[in-house]
RNA sequence: GGGCGAUUAGCUCAGCAGGUUAGAGCGCUGCGUCGACAUCGCAGAGGUCAUUGGUUCAAAUCCGAUAUCGCCCA
């Protein structure tokens, strides 16, 4: 149970067995993993249920246990770790389950391969010991992507480490099997299906990726029959365009269509299949594309989609041609035993010798490949098990309409249901050994199926014991759609399933949106009633610097490993989440990796440098009460500043996690450490440390710089865990650990307009010093005097309090208020209300300060002009809001005040040249 | 063929319930070692917000075309 952080700070002695300190440079090799130890140790990742707490659950797209972490994978679980650790912050009681997938063909695909290089293969061992290997193989290597998690620095809850084919996984699956089946929602069948000849399985229709191949295509001359001979026609034929020749011996027509007027006259004629020596007829079907080829095409039911289709519709013999490695069977006559490309050029020299073929053409036709093992995928009909999915696929339509389930970002709803409602049914058995046994049994004696989960003694229907199970396994995405209920015990009613399902939130690519999505929540209404999680983000893809996806054969692949290795998986996980904006692809690239680590350097940095000024104020720091800090201390303006910054980041923190934008929230991370706590208010902080002997705003300086450090490292906890911890268990804290420590609430009474409007004043006076400086060429050692005038009262007294601020960072000696008399040896600049004189004149260089106020002047008309046009159009003063014109008034007065300055100071360098 | 998305500084990207001098990081230029940091500091240059119509007092932001690029589906 996480403790609520009490007001009053108590000290806890670091905790981390680490034998340095926070000096010298980060280098975060020296603490991430025994720092991630140290958390494992404290379990602080594990969800113990408790009903007394909201539960907050989300579960990990499974990666394959032959995976190893890629920097998909990598950015992946970033961001749900972000995400659960935010939550667990809190105080939510957050379970992140992980697991991996068994990945049928994947991990047969490896074991396979190791096989073969001791000189074996899986038909020598047999499908038992096969299978026996493949779990020594799991057992062996299966947990190396989960250890490179933990390198990533995941809090997963290991304790709930599952994978798709433990002992209770196998029940889900096979429940889920014989459920569906009796409900009707499983069939089997002879149906066409994308067969992969390499894997030597079906594969369901998203597993066949589309792609444009270079190719040819042929005509190819059958001659009609003629009608009162019964032989092949001297001169009448038809010409059938093609791009696979060899699939002609499986023909059984050719169509038509029935709107072509060249092939008026063929209706009830007959076709001679040349090479084959069939007789076959001409159908009319209004499928065939009138503007391809010829025309006329060639149907072949047992190869094609298409034609199968077609040949249901007239009743067509389907005459297969090939096994199931893609060789030519014995029905393709002397082509039997070829394999199918040397098959096609075989039937094109016959086709030539024969005067058949008449011409060929460069051809870019889609083809079908493996999206496992790019192997071009054949259509081939064959008894498989299927889902039926429309009935399926409605509620899971309905309930992303209803919002009761959103995608972020929302353009993925469309693919969704683009997908969704034009659904086909989906081919779950596979030809394999590794996977989950389809629980299905025949009876040798008499062929009756049984379909139980147990295996039935003997033959319900003939009592024969003569019985055998179903060779094939299921898809792997049979077993994975049942995920996020099944890791918690489904189809047993278990105390997690009631408690931490439906999970809240999923976070994966795009590219399984239909492979696992889809189906996750298909299942899950099916068979729980309920989506299976609220929300889904896609998570962008990860390209390379020049933007290409990135692949192996690219070489282009960047090895998240080697960059946690080489910068720390902070480092990484910045980097993603700063790059993950909505709706883009993120492009990694080494420069971006180098800033974030010069960010993760400058947080240890300025860490260092508050930590030095810590050093014996433990005790001042225990004795302010934190949440009433403007109550109880004097806090000058920088305090209230920075506090009103904090305040601010964190507000806009939530908001951006909310909404998952995880670069807004990475930016101000970012920025509020960089430019505003270190830039500014760490360098306010030295003149109170080290110039002043207010031992009272000594006390409040140490103070605030340790509470604005605390809160920040809290809020950059999730993002970079193991250096917040680092530092956060070297300074004053409360708790053992900041993974189990609070998010910082906002103070909104902290956040602060006037103290903001307050402050632009000594900002914009240091800001335009330096400016000058610059531009004049004056040495940054070079201390000068200044004068201010300030119209303002209250400016005057903000100012006026902060000399030595402004000093020590404009690089000044001495500042003199209240207009000037004498403005010899000065030069005059203005920001806002203050005019600024800098005693520089001796030692400048007249050319560059001429140049310096032309381009000023110039830039200032430039905005003049804008103003002047705006306002000169009498149709934005009649229907402009009020607050817009007033706006735009005092903008012009402002511009028209400094040009008058600046013309002045012209004049007078102008005068001084001369 | 159908659909989706993108186009803002040399590069990568923010900004898009319309009103800002259009921002950041990297890169570039100049200066610099000040007691956290050279993995740094300070300053600067650099953009007709792809093109083109429209809506509006006002468009990077809303709408319509065009072009180029990318992705998905067939």
């Amino acid at each position: 149970m996480i403790q609520r952080e009490a007001n009053t700070l108590k000290m806890k002695k670091n905790l981390l067995d680490l034998d340095t300190g926070i000096e010298g440079k980060y280098r975060p090799s020296l603490f991430e993993s025994k720092i991630y130890s140290f958390w494992q140790k404290n379990n602080y990742f594990h969800a113990v249920l408790d009903k007394s707490m909201a539960p907050f659950s989300m579960v990990i797209p499974p990666p394959n246990v032959t995976g190893y972490l890629h920097v998909g994978h990598a950015l992946n679980n970033t961001l749900q770790d972000v995400i659960i650790r935010y939550k667990r912050m809190k105080g939510l009681n957050a379970a992140w389950v992980p697991g991996t997938d068994h990945a049928g063909i994947a991990t047969q695909n490896v074991v396979e391969k190791s096989l073969l290089e001791k000189g074996t293969d899986r038909h020598s061992l047999g499908r038992e010991r096969f299978v026996e290997e493949v779990w020594k193989w799991k057992d062996k290597y299966g947990n190396r992507i989960i250890s490179q998690l933990e390198a990533l620095g995941c809090s997963c809850d290991w304790d709930r480490l599952r994978f798709t084919f433990d002992g209770s996984y196998v029940n889900a699956v096979t429940n889920e099997f014989v459920t569906l089946y009796r409900q009707g929602l499983i069939y089997r069948g002879n149906y066409m299906i994308n067969w992969c000849p390499r894997c030597r399985t079906a594969i369901s229709d998203i597993e066949v990726e589309h792609i444009e191949k270079k190719g040819s295509l042929w005509d190819i001359k059958y001659p009609l029959i003629d009608k009162d001979t019964g032989r092949p026609s001297g001169d009448e034929y038809i010409i059938v365009s093609t791009t696979r020749p060899e699939t002609m011996l499986g023909d059984t027509a050719v169509a038509v269509n029935p709107a072509d007027l060249r092939y008026r006259g063929l209706r009830n004629r007959s076709v001679f299949l040349p090479l084959a020596g069939r007789i076959i007829p001409v159908i009319e079907d209004e499928f065939v594309d009138m503007g391809f080829g010829s025309g006329a095409v060639k149907v072949t039911p047992a190869h094609d989609p298409n034609d199968f289709d077609i040949g249901k519709r007239h009743g067509l013999e389907e005459i297969n041609i090939m096994d199931e490695d893609a060789r030519l069977n014995a029905n393709a006559g002397k082509y039997n035993g070829m394999d199918r490309y040397k098959a096609r050029k075989a039937v094109l020299d016959d086709l030539k010798s024969g005067q058949y073929l008449l011409g060929r053409k460069d051809h870019i036709s889609p083809v079908g490949v493996c999206s496992r093992c790019d192997t071009v995928v054949e259509p081939r009909i064959s008894m498989q098990w299927f889902v039926s999915m429309k009935k399926l696929a409605e509620p899971a339509v309905k309930a992303v309409r209803e919002s009761e389930l959103r995608i972020i970002p929302d353009k993925w709803e469309k693919i969704y249901f683009d997908w969704m409602e034009n659904i086909r049914d989906w081919c779950i058995s596979r030809q394999l050994w590794w996977g989950h046994r389809i629980p299905v049994w025949y009876c040798r004696d008499c062929g009756e199926m049984m379909v139980e989960a147990d295996k039935p003694e003997k033959c319900s229907k003939c009592g024969s014991t003569n019985i055998f199970q179903d060779e094939d396994v299921l898809d792997t995405w049979f077993s994975s759609c049942l995920w996020p209920f099944a890791v918690f015990g489904w189809p047993e009613e278990t105390d997690e399933l009631g408690y931490f399902f439906p999970t809240d939130l999923l976070i994966t690519a795009h590219d399984i949106i239909f492979f696992w999505v889809a189906r996750m929540v298909m299942m899950s209404l099916h068979f729980r009633g309920v989506v299976p999680f609220k929300k889904v983000f896609i998570n962008p893809l990860v390209n390379d610097a020049s933007g290409q996806k990135m692949s192996k054969s690219k070489g282009n692949v960047v090895d998240p490993m080697v960059i946690i290795n080489k910068n720390g998986a902070d480092v990484l996980r910045f980097t993603l989440t700063s790059l993950t904006t909505p709706g883009k692809n993120l492009l990694l690239g080494d420069e971006k990796i180098e800033g974030i680590r010069n960010f993760a350097n400058k947080i240890w940095n300025g860490s260092k440098f508050v930590i030095a000024s810590l050093k014996d104020a433990e005790e001042d720091i225990e004795n302010i009460d934190r949440d009433n800090i403007a109550r109880d201390t004097d806090l000058n303006i920088w305090d209230r500043w920075i506090l009103s910054r904090l305040n601010r980041a964190i507000a806009g923190l939530e908001k951006d996690l909310e909404k998952f934008n995880f670069s807004g929230a990475s930016r101000t991370l970012y920025n509020f450490f960089w430019s505003e706590f270190c830039d500014w208010y760490l360098e306010s902080s030295k003149n109170r440390l080290y110039a002043s002997r207010d031992n009272e705003d000594k006390k409040v300086c140490r103070f605030v710089l340790w509470h604005v450090l605390e809160t920040y490292l809290r809020l950059l906890q999730p993002f970079m865990p193991h250096i917040s911890e680092r530092i956060w268990q070297e300074i004053p804290h409360r708790g053992e650990s900041i993974v189990r420590s609070n998010f910082p609430d906002i103070n909104s009474g902290l956040i602060d307009r006037s103290i903001e409007k307050r402050i632009a004043p000594i900002f914009d006076i240091i800001n335009e010093i330096r400016k000058v400086r610059s531009e004049l060429k004056i040495n940054p050692g070079e201390k000068v005097n200044i004068c201010l005038d300030i119209s303002g009262k209250k400016t005057l007294e903000d100012v006026s309090k902060n000399s030595g601020y402004i000093c020590s960072l404009a690089g000044i000696s001495n500042i003199k208020y209240g207009p000037l008399e004498d403005d010899r040896g000065y030069i005059k600049t203005t920001t806002g209300s203050i005019d600024i004189y800098i005693y520089i004149l001796d030692a400048v260089n007249i050319d560059l300060e001429i140049k310096r106020i032309e381009d000023e002047i110039k830039k200032v008309k430039a905005g003049m002009e804008k103003s002047i046009k705006k306002l000169e159009n009498p149709g934005f003063i009649k229907k402009a809001p009020e607050n817009i014109i007033s706006k735009e008034k005092r903008k012009l007065d402002q511009a028209d005040k400094i040009t008058s300055i600046l013309d002045g100071q012209l004049d007078r360098m102008k005068k001084i040249k001369k």
